[in-house]
DNA sequence: CCAGTGATGCACT
DNA sequence: GTGCATCACTGGC
């Protein structure tokens, strides 16, 4: 009754939220969106919240160990196609104290945004928590899920899309891996800190991913494409490399149709998979 | 190996 | 108050 605004312009259902710092209510999607508003939208806001962030001016050193960097170019095309470019690629985490972290990517799923059912974007949905998923192709997107974990995103060239990133076969730094994780297991029950977790234990699903490559909440709006803490870079061992493509995992109140598109993508007969669909697999054969 | 389940706290009806 | 884009553990094969 109040507010039928949006019939002339786009499909979008815009909705209202309040902002973390002020009442003040959103009334828009994003940067070409932003329109007449009936005075509700502090643009300023906005573009403060849609801006990235940025670490101090890198030093030598840090310029020359990510020189290797794929550019902005990788990260702006179609969110499907960048979750299965993205497959067979080395991602990088510098952590503050220099130490290097790397792991090839072997599990993907796409969240296609707006028309994407289980997307947090769906129907074009603005809320503070998934403003980076607006932001530019190759900004970072992580979001705390029940409760107690992280899961890491990458956003892509469509309005709200983003790729997840699942899982990743360690590389470099995997001591610092496996502590980052039994730290994080010692505080629940502390006797579990003499069992060792095997290699592909150790980022074989998006929490544990973020866990062993300390990912957290704070890194939501840096870029791919500039932060010198995370980055990816090209494989240059080309091995060959058999794509699942099948449903994606833990969306199930997003209702059938989506819940079954084939939007999850991973190396065929990978051990760091997280989970294996036998059912496609057979499908191939 | 696999299915079932409790934990846990934040984001948002 | 409800619902998670998950994990670790358990007990069954």
């Amino acid at each position: 009754m109040k507010e039928g605004n949006n019939k002339s312009t786009q499909k979008l259902n815009l909705k209202s939220l309040l902002s973390p710092q002020k009442k003040i209510t959103y009334k828009l999607i994003a940067e070409s969106d932003v329109k007449k508003s009936k005075g509700i939208v502090d643009l300023k806001l906005i573009k403060a919240d849609l801006q990235q962030l940025k670490d101090p001016p890198i030093t030598p050193w840090e310029r020359k160990i990510c020189a290797n960097r794929l550019p902005f170019s990788f990260y702006n095309v179609p969110c499907t196609i960048l979750a299965k470019n993205i497959l067979g690629k080395i991602l990088v985490r510098k952590l503050d104290n220099g130490i290097i972290l790397k792991g090839k990517i072997v599990e993907t799923e796409s969240y296609l945004g707006i028309a994407d059912k289980a997307s947090h974007t769906y129907q074009g949905k603005v809320t503070p928590r998934n403003i980076p998923m607006y932001m530019l192709p190759g900004t970072i997107y992580v979001y705390i899920t029940y409760g107690m974990y992280h899961c890491f995103n990458i956003s892509s060239q469509e309005k709200g899309s983003a790729v997840l990133i699942r899982s990743l076969e360690p590389l470099e730094g995997i001591a610092q891996m496996r502590e980052n994780r039994n730290d994080k297991v010692h505080s629940k029950s502390p006797k579990k800190l003499l069992k060792e977790l095997k290699i592909h234990d150790l980022c074989n699903g998006p929490s544990k991913m973020c866990i062993s490559m300390q990912i957290e909440k704070k890194h939501s709006k840096y870029s791919m494409c500039d932060w010198n803490g995370l980055w990816i870079e090209d494989n240059v061992i080309q091995e060959e490399m058999k794509i699942v493509e099948c449903p994606r995992i833990g969306i199930k109140s997003a209702g059938d149709e989506w819940a079954h598109k084939p939007l999850r993508y991973y190396v065929y007969g990978h051990k760091c998979v997280s989970k294996r669909d036998k059912i496609i697999e057979a499908a191939l054969f």
